[in-house]
DNA sequence: TTATAAACGAGACGGTACGTCCTGTCTTTTA
DNA sequence: TAAAAGACAGGACGTACCGTCTCGTTTATAA
């Protein structure tokens, strides 16, 4: 893997004649990757009931996507909805609400399991962390991160406060849980653990380094 | 699953007459899976290959576990090395070499790969979380529970201060780290990553409760 | 194969102390043999079948023969009703009569089925014919002789007949052709060719040599 | 089975798209399965095995036929040479030699040992008589027929003569004889034992029926 | 317009692994 | 010391997918 895993999307690249591939075809493999995701899990996930699932020929979808993994990477990525924050007024909240919401739809709903299966799978991290990164975590890590930076100003949290230290203590705190006691993210014990933390992070000394 | 996923010999139930089931056979096939699971991970890891590699008929590997899920927990839990801290006589110090040692040594090492495999393997986790926990974690967590008991004993750690929220924290953020960024996880970082929680955790308030 | 193929029967070689053979085990094995060779044939008729039809363990039945085919072979052998004429004072028409009675059975019971499946196999034909011939075939073809020197005695057949020539013929010719139709055998069918050849051998120029 | 066992190409029905079956692929799997056959025996003979000697998947043998009955009743079939009558005006002689020549072959060669391995089987003929019989055995029967119209036309045999039973006396006979003492069917023996049937057939009375 | 080029669905290809069944041998306990 | 029970290494079974490769058809652009 290269780092960027499809031969697909671009566009641009229409080198020479011939009949341009189908947009409604990648839709329906997309579409249908997703929900054998969400159902099947990574494990059971393959090219072979997809392609069927999306009524489209294997080689169609080898044309696209060398392997299953990028595959899956490329449909939680492309359908994943955007990652909203309220605005109350109140940062702390807000960001605490978020991740109350987050949690639970992540590791409840089938492309937050699928999500969930591509970014705890290692043989999918070792190739696809950095690119998962760049193409989807990066961005929603920046609206967690513009919260913190908001409660760091409205005085909520201490001036030292490491906003990606914040970030990965809470979702790797729930996301650990999770995965070590299988018991389901219910909205409330995320937004209790999220509290814990924040209060932690609240309590720190200011004059403190809490950076790494 | 019931619970105990391995039909591998509670060793009493020795019933009525036949040939009793090799321990050599048995051991041989754990040693495969783990090293098998080391280097090829978990997708690829193949009863087939176990099987060969330890010179034995599939017959034999699948009358003791159904399936490649229970043989893998199996052979992880059962080969992984106790965990040991060191009595430097600094609890918390004790803590913080424990984590900086364990990480790198679990998210690279053959067994530890295996284990992070299995842990973070959505559909293993939906089974066999209880039964991991049972049957590797909680001892596990037991060790760093008597380090952070003796901090707060020792007073570098408040009263307040909740063990099992810090043992999620610190596992999980780093857990977490090395999965979303794919980088290897190195005794000095993991030593850093700690180092900001405990210091969290000693900075908070006396009275407070962190408690979830 | 040595031509004695089990190593059985004898139960005059109580050679040494210990807990002797148990002659239910063998009866049952035997009879469990012959119905698994009528009802399954000799392709799906395994060792392991019998012996848990018997009730008995495999080692048990592999102590007392070698394989299948000895198995089967004895099977057939030692549960085979004998062959009676009747004697209604006109050795034709009980040669005819026991033609048309033998062949439906043969072609059609489970026993006789398991011995057809032994006679028409190529591997156990190789192997066996003399056994067979020796403790079966040819006790049974000396009642037939017998009938027909019988028959050349009262003038029914010609002096030159050849008993064997002409017992081969009958068997050979519905045999042949009920392998090669696959229909059933029946008593009519079995009874005109028996006649047709009958009349073909007493038609025989008296002085004329049909021997081979 | 439904009279035709394979689902193999009238070659016709190209239906709709997909690539069409390899012929090489088809006649390699025959060609080996009749060599295995034929130096294995059908009871040895394993899909496995045929697969590995064409150099071919096992599935694209499963493709074609769904058992290894089926496979080798078609190898037997398709790759059986004609059977071809000399001509030297004496129709009575080409009989004999034709029966002298072929039986020999027919219980001897790879291909002949195959296929008296499948006539002979009673699980084969019982599935299998009336497809072999289309498009086998009937066309050669013709051969023998044809010899015998002849030789009746010519006087050699009276006209009462039943062609049938003929043929399937002078096989039958044969045949019986090869399965029953396991020895092998020689050019002399074969002939003998013709001569011997022949002479029987045509010593009838001419008035009388033979028929059945 | 008409080639031409590439994508399309369909499905066969050589393979690999699955989990089951049976083979013939070997232990172990019970009688 | 044989019997029953049952595990052993091995190997074939028939199935499901793998990723690749033809097919015959369809569809856009380029000539």
């Amino acid at each position: 893997v290269t780092g960027r895993p499809a031969a697909t999307a671009g566009g641009n690249t229409r080198s020479r004649g011939g009949r341009p591939r189908s947009a409604e075809a990648e839709q329906a493999i997309l579409q249908a990757a997703l929900e054998t995701l969400g159902s099947e899990g990574y494990g059971s996930f393959s090219i072979e009931a997809v392609a069927a699932r999306a009524g489209v020929g294997r080689p169609t979808v080898y044309r696209r996507w060398p392997s299953k993994l990028e595959l899956a990477v490329e449909a939680v990525i492309r359908l994943a909805p955007p990652l909203i924050a309220n605005d109350t007024g109140n940062p702390l909240t807000d960001l605490r609400t978020l991740i109350a919401d987050l949690l639970p739809e992540l590791t409840s709903s089938a492309g937050g399991r699928a999500l969930m299966a591509l970014v705890t799978d290692p043989e999918v991290h070792a190739q696809f962390a950095r690119y998962l990164g760049e193409h989807y975590l990066d961005s929603r890590r920046a609206v967690l991160r513009r919260l913190i930076s908001q409660a760091v100003a409205a005085g909520q949290l201490p001036p030292g406060t490491d906003p990606e230290l914040l970030i990965d203590m809470i979702l790797g705190t729930i996301t650990y849980r999770w995965l070590t006691t299988g018991m389901p993210v219910t909205r409330q014990a995320a937004g209790q653990t999220a509290d814990a933390i924040l209060a932690l992070a609240a309590a720190a000394p200011t004059d403190g380094q809490t950076a790494q």
